[in-house]
DNA sequence: CGTCTCCCAGTGGTCGGACCAGAGCGTACT
DNA sequence: AGTACGCTCTGGTCCGACCACTGGGAGACG
């Protein structure tokens, strides 16, 4: 009843050890791993638990596997996907301030696209619902978890609008990074700070077909976001 | 010699066979997949190299695996990753042309912010990697492999000048997809097709400091690139 | 008759031990 | 010195057993 998480299967464990110990630089890059057989006999597991911890280090993109040769580490920023990047945000322990900004400028780049396309695209029916979406953000003031998840819907529906399947597989993605790292953007929705004018602003423009607007409007939201964060830090 | 994976393991095979069954609709999303031991009877491996393929299917978004419960099959397109979009395109067995044309669009939103962002960070050294780039371009016509790999690299040095590390993830993935899918762009590099007119016009903007007019071009270069796909379909 | 509970058959998860196949390096032969 | 062989260590696959969990059906209960 004291460890965090007793019941998540051993190779799970042990692909999230093995994951922190090379994304905190324990392993460098082109290093090897130690071998199966030793791993096995270092945590106290079976080798097929071990097998199956690194064929999710290797699904990552953090090692390379190779019968007959060693497994080694990859240089984790050329092969690695977006799913790494909570991680990587916490690898110091800390949320690492230069990523944030990252994050927050590819968040403004996709906002606006998205927004762009639908000013262009938007039907009556996915309007309306744009607007349901921007009035539950105002009656849910103060409650940030609320507001964060109606925050992603907009995105969300902004996606269905563009109809881009490429921009759906995109937010899959986006959407574990999200709700992975989701407590630590959680103060951006707490009363006083979070306010959907910019949302708003979205709504309307898309509604005049101005798709440059739409687009400035999400930027903007994006923009706000990145500023409290740093504010606060 | 003549096999195109003769030997590349029983579990990626059947992680394949699997896949594809999946993506052409032969299990429903919500489907029980067979049990690992029926598969392995069926396939006439271990059960062990069953795991390890199911194992894949779940790192791909394909399937959810439950100890007790049996392995269902998810709806992927609101679960899987961009890694899948290779094998999306080929679902059919010919290219699907409005994939193809969503591919764009977001290939056109990446390049333009890329080059917006490179025009307002680069310095002499990148310009003249850049410029360097487009002189290859040049000499390589007529040799389509070539071309699209130095296009490609075109796209990575714009990212690295960025210095988003988010976008080098994000392109990580992209590069895979583009590799995977390679032969169905090739024709785009073919002799008398590719100039790499927007390439130069873009390193002009960017030595310009011309943010706006870098991303033009950049996106007149991937509208191009789908007008010339389309024409041949 | 309906509902609720409990149990067990079947599912995935882990184990261990054996053998197969490829890679790398040292050694012995040329 | 150079080269080719082969040993040894790597990961890959197989087998068969047992553990942990789920789901649904048989039985008890209202």
């Amino acid at each position: 009843m004291s460890e965090p998480t007793p019941r998540r299967g051993v190779a799970e464990r042990i692909a999230q050890t093995l994951r922190s110990s090379i994304v905190k630089g324990r392993f460098r890059p082109g290093d090897a791993l130690p071998s199966e057989r030793e791993l096995a006999e270092k945590y106290d597991v079976n080798r097929s638990s071990i097998r199956e911890a690194l064929k999710r280090l290797e699904a990552w993109g953090l090692v390379q596997i190779r019968q007959g040769g060693a497994t080694r580490v990859t240089d984790f920023l050329l092969s690695a996907g977006l799913e790494l990047l909570p991680h990587l945000m916490e690898a110091t322990g800390k949320v690492d301030p230069t990523i944030l900004s990252d994050v927050h400028e590819i968040r403004a780049m996709l906002l606006g696209w998205c927004a762009e396309q639908a000013a262009q695209k938007a039907d009556a029916a996915s309007m309306n619902r744009l607007d349901e979406l921007v009035r539950k953000m105002i009656d849910a003031k103060g409650k940030p978890q609320l507001l964060q998840e109606l925050d992603y819907d907009f995105f969300q529906e902004l996606i269905t609008i563009s109809g881009n399947r490429v921009m759906g597989l995109f937010s899959n993605v986006v959407k574990d990074v999200y709700l992975k790292g989701r407590e630590q953007f959680l103060s951006l929705y707490a009363k006083g700070v979070f306010d959907p004018v910019h949302h708003k602003k979205t709504v309307e423009a898309i509604r005049a077909r101005d798709s440059r607007g739409a687009a400035e409007a999400m930027r903007a939201h994006a923009r706000t976001a990145l500023e409290t964060l740093e504010a606060r830090a």
